[in-house]
RNA sequence: GCCCAUGUAGCUCAGUCGGUAGAGCACCUCCUUGGUAAGGAGGAGGUCACCGGUUCAAUCCCGGUCGUGGGCUCCA
């Protein structure tokens, strides 16, 4: 028998029968890749194999290591609640979960009564043992155990099937797993909530407990601190904290009122959006809020978006939607006249605010609102010049995200499901020629993308970027999306070179998604931490004593009358008091003048990131602070 | 929308086993004019989310509504 490492390089041979517990080179293996397949270490090698070893620092051996963690956390609950039932429990991004079928929901006491338990069975260092048997055979083992949930799984698969046994414990499982339930070494459950069986609203709510686990303490620890990090980054405390905007009960939930502050950061965000958008060639509408019903009949989007859509006001013998798009505004827009293909591509953009009915469960400050404004835009154009406009859209995207410091993303392509056709709309040519000029648009840019099946809109293909924040935090922001849909209902054509009607392409895109939820992003990238250009406040001058009030005022004005965004704290407090709160406020710069200053003709500042920078004279500071703004430096 | 938790001063939180409440910070006044993250004293501030029920009496117990948080589902 042969056995090869990943490499092909040191090829080993053994005596039939070998398991792979028999030859891991080192303590730290937890299971192993055999031909591309992960593997127990009990697994017995085939006549030939490539093996890779695998270990919690490695990525499939971490989700083992994290599945086998749930595992224990079943048997506990199993061993409390004999009662409960089992349905699922993966390995997730960031540890585990598993969903119990439960009379009662977990109070975190009980939570910390299971973690004892899982320790206890951790001490046991019970194997994991591994059995196959028929589905037949499944069925019966699982209804004598009582566990529904488990059968109806094995009613979708196929022969063999494998189970797990720790001691009694009994679960319906792939794996694989670690050898026992020792390797286990530090864990946490993080959380518990309700979650449906099968993630299907019309079924059952189960109880999911979450969880995390690592071989090191200092591990488990870095994580809880990670995550403590995140807290402190939570924008809607940082919001609050900061006079950005404000939520309030009485004017109803997901309805963000904007403060000076804010107003300020989405003005600069939006200013630059507006330039950006210029330069390359759009064009900007403005449309009202509400529009008659009928239109929202005629686009579509009252039949398949009725849900989010907030009910019809009526007056008179008229009824009116307000708007949850801007898209059949643009369309009319473009109908207002023939076009010809000499105007193509017409690009329409606009930072329109839309409001949508959202469940209330799922709205989360700036993240997931009720009124937003998407900065929206339309591309009506012919279907040859389909493919480089995509091309522009993707660069304008990657320009605008990177001034914000987000050079890091995750691209997704969107594609229809081949075997559900008649969930969509257009014909298959439409699809995959659109799917193609994604293609070649990503390739052309050189990102690299994921594809996914049947994730697509049933109006057409799209491509969504995913930026990462400084904690590597994913946040969906550019959407670029085909709209075979909006073309076919409201008759879209142009008049082409050969003096005949032809169909236009229509593309429909937002590149920060919704201002107010890149301005919530923002503020959690940064952590409030504005680089200049975007801060509310870019510089605070604080005289020492109330005699410098005065000289400290002509230099406010000295700034304000350079464009920077100034204020001058004059109250009657120490210079300490003083430096704290605009500390906290996370203002930029401080400038600091006292008699010192008024005698040399010159300005203390001190930096947010860098504390004293010196005493340059006033201009040479402005220079400076243009300098630093113009670049947008982050 | 569903599951669980939760709602006390602008903020963070105590508290009342049913007899209408308290701290720190912030705010206001006075003293202090101080050189790189909290000077001192005093004061004001709450229909205890809202609506109903039980009770002699409800902020507390019960029901409902709304909001918020963590998830599920959905999504910009």
């Amino acid at each position: 028998m042969v056995v090869f490492n990943k490499a092909m390089k040191n090829s080993k041979t053994y005596k039939k029968g070998t398991r792979l517990e028999d030859v891991v080179d080192n303590d730290g293996v937890i299971g192993a890749m055999v031909d591309g397949e992960p593997r127990d270490l009990s697994y017995t090698l085939p006549e030939k194999a490539e093996v890779r070893f695998l270990t919690p620092e490695d990525e499939y051996g971490r989700q083992i290591y994290w599945h086998s963690t749930a595992h224990i956390l079943a048997y506990a609950v199993k061993r409390r609640y004999p009662n409960a039932k089992l349905a699922m429990g993966p390995a997730i991004k960031d540890g585990f979960y598993y969903d119990f079928g439960v009379d009662r929901p977990f109070t975190p006491e009980e939570l910390t009564r299971i973690e004892e338990e899982m320790k206890r069975i951790i001490g046991e260092d019970l194997p994991f043992d591994r059995e196959e048997l028929g589905v037949d055979d499944a069925i019966k083992l699982f209804k004598e155990l009582g566990e529904n949930y488990k059968i109806e799984l094995l009613e979708e698969l196929e022969s063999p099937v494998s189970i797990y046994r720790n001691n009694d414990f009994i679960d319906l499982c792939k794996g694989p797993h670690v050898p026992s339930t020792g390797r286990i070494k530090f864990f946490k459950l993080t959380a518990s909530s309700g979650a449906y069986w099968r993630g299907d609203e019309s079924r059952e709510m189960l109880q999911r407990i979450y969880g995390i686990s690592f071989e090191r303490q200092e591990e488990l620890q870095d994580y809880l601190e990670r995550m403590k990090e995140a807290k402190k980054r939570d924008h809607r405390t940082l919001g609050a904290d900061l006079d950005l905007w404000m939520m309030n009960d009485e004017i109803g939930a997901g309805l963000v009122v904007w403060l000076s502050r804010g107003v300020t950061v989405r003005k600069v965000i939006e200013d630059f959006w507006w330039d950006e958008h210029k330069k390359r060639g759009y064009d900007f509408i403005l449309s009202p809020h509400i529009a008659k019903t009928d239109l929202w009949k005629q686009s579509g989007h009252l039949d398949y978006y009725s849900d989010l859509i907030y009910p019809v006001m009526k007056k008179g013998n008229q009824s009116y939607l307000i708007k949850p798009m801007n898209c059949p505004f643009h369309i009319k827009v473009y109908k207002r006249k023939r076009r010809s293909y000499r105007e193509l591509p017409l690009r329409l953009a606009e930072l329109g605010t839309v409001y949508r009915y959202e469940k209330s469960g799922v709205l989360h400050g700036l993240l997931r609102v009720r009124g937003f404004t998407q900065d929206d835009a339309h591309i009506f154009c012919m279907p040859s010049q389909a493919r480089d406009e995509l091309v522009d859209i993707i660069n304008l995207a990657r320009d605008m995200l990177s001034a914000f410091g987000f050079g890091d993303y995750r691209v997704e392509l969107s594609v229809w499901n081949v075997n559900e056709k008649d969930k969509y709309m257009g014909d298959e040519k439409d699809w995959e020629n659109a799917e193609s000029c994604l293609v070649y648009a990503l390739k052309k840019t050189g990102l690299s993308y994921e594809r996914m099946e049947g994730e697509a809109a049933f109006y057409g293909p799209k491509i969504d970027i995913k930026i990462l924040d400084a904690l590597k935090r994913e946040w969906q922001a550019t959407t670029i999306q085909f709209d075979f849909n909006l073309p076919q209902k409201f008759n879209l054509k142009f008049m082409g070179e050969d003096g005949r009607q032809h169909g236009v392409v229509v593309i429909h895109r937002a590149i920060l998604g919704s201002v107010e939820r890149f301005v919530g992003v923002l503020v959690e990238h940064y952590g409030g931490k504005f680089p200049l250009w975007l801060a509310p406040v870019q510089v605070k001058v604080l005289p020492i004593t109330s005699e410098i009030n005065e000289f400290a005022g002509d230099i406010r004005e000295e700034l304000a009358a350079s464009g920077i965004r100034v204020e001058m704290d004059d109250r009657n407090e120490k210079l300490s008091f003083k430096i704290r709160e605009a500390t906290i406020e996370k203002v930029p710069y401080i400038v600091i003048v006292g008699q010192k200053e008024i005698d040399s003709g010159c300005i203390s500042v001190r930096s947010r990131d860098k504390g004293d920078i010196g005493r340059p004279n006033l201009s040479d500071f402005i220079s400076l602070l243009k300098e630093e703004i113009e670049k947008r430096s982050n």
